[in-house]
DNA sequence: GGCATTAACTGGAATGGTTCAAGAAAACGA
DNA sequence: TCGTTTTCTTGAACCATTCCAGTTAATGCC
C-alpha cells in the first residue's frame, strides 16, 4: 500500500505536504516539527508550520506515524510504526537510534508490580553516548535536563 | 545524613527555599516545578520561580533529585534516587507511580543491539490507565499527544 | 466535468514551561 | 566581622506547540 492508499484507508485525504512529510520522515533520522517543516518545504514549496503540526498530528492519530519524546528533545517522529522497538538515545547531540524488541508487541515488559494500572505500553529509552560523540572526546553532557545550575 | 549535610555534601549552600523544595518532593507525588514552587511558598513565604528552576537544577545535578519527561507532561522530580526504579504513567489524568526495577542498578537491561552506543541507563515508562480513571468510566485519552488532530 | 461539502491550510497571535541576564541579598570560610 | 561567591530577585526572552478565524482545495455525487 503506497502512501496515498494509507491516507485514505485512515479516511484522511492525500495532499502533496502530506505525501512529502511521510517521504521526509521515512529518509530522515527520527525528524523534529522543524526538521520535517524544511524538509517538506524543499519538496513542495511553501507551507506553513501550522500545516506541518497539523499533519503530523493527523498522521500521528492514523498510526502512520509514531511520535517519540525523549527527555530534553523536542517531540520526533518516525515511519517505523506497527512494531514495538525500542530506542537509543545519545545525550550529548540527542541522535536517536532504534534497537528492535525481542518481543516486538507491546506491552513487551511486565512491571514488577501493576498496582492497578491497566498497562498498554512498555517504552524503553537506552541513554548512553553515540560512537561520533565518544570518538569526538569528553565533552560534558548536552542531554541530562536539569543537570546544569546557573552558577556552575 | 539529613537534607542540609547532604546539600553541604554536595558542595552547595543550605537555604531555606532549598530545604523547603526537598521537602515538598519527598511529600509530594512526581511534583513539576509548578508546583514545588507552590509547595514552596506555603512553607517559606515569597520565592521566586526562577529560584525554583536554579534549586531544582543544582539539585537535580547534585544527585538529591531525579528528574523524569514523561511525553506530553511537563518536567516532573522525585527525591528517590540512588536505585534504578521505573514509572508507571496514566495516559489520562498523567498521574506517575513509581514500580521497583527487579535488578536495582542501572543500566538494568541490555538493548539486543548497543550500535556503539555507551550505554549507561535504560528508562522504562509503562503506559496504562490508573486504577481511579479506570473507574471513572471511558474518557478520551488525555496523555497521548499528537493524536488529535484539529479537524477530529 | 461541475458543484457542494467539509477537511486541510494560511497567517497571525497566544500559550506554557523553561531559560537568560543583571543586579541585590544571603551563606560561608577566613 | 568581612569578603567572596553562590543564590535569589525581577523582568524579559525563548522555543515548541496550540488556538483562532478565515480561505483554499480534495473528495463524493450528480
Amino acid at each position: 500500500m503506497d502512501d496515498a492508499a494509507a491516507l485514505r484507508a485512515a479516511g484522511l485525504r492525500v495532499t502533496a505536504s502530506r505525501l512529502a512529510i511521510l517521504d521526509a520522515i521515512r529518509l530522515g533520522n527520527h525528524l523534529d516539527a522543524d526538521r520535517v517543516a524544511r524538509a517538506v518545504r524543499e519538496r513542495v514549496g511553501h507551507v506553513s508550520t501550522q500545516a506541518v503540526y497539523d499533519s503530523l498530528h493527523a498522521l500521528t492519530g492514523a498510526g502512520l506515524l509514531r511520535r517519540i519524546e525523549p527527555a530534553g528533545s523536542p517531540a520526533r517522529y518516525e515511519a517505523r510504526v506497527g512494531d514495538n522497538h525500542h530506542h537509543l538515545v545519545c545525550r550529548r547531540c540527542g541522535e536517536v537510534t532504534d534497537v528492535d524488541c525481542v518481543t516486538g508487541r507491546a506491552p513487551c515488559l511486565e512491571p514488577s508490580q501493576t498496582h492497578g494500572y491497566d498497562i498498554d505500553e512498555a517504552e524503553v529509552v537506552f541513554w548512553g553516548v553515540c560512537p561520533e560523540c565518544r570518538s569526538a572526546g569528553a565533552a560534558p553532557d548536552a542531554r541530562t535536563p536539569g543537570a546544569t545550575p546557573r552558577g556552575a
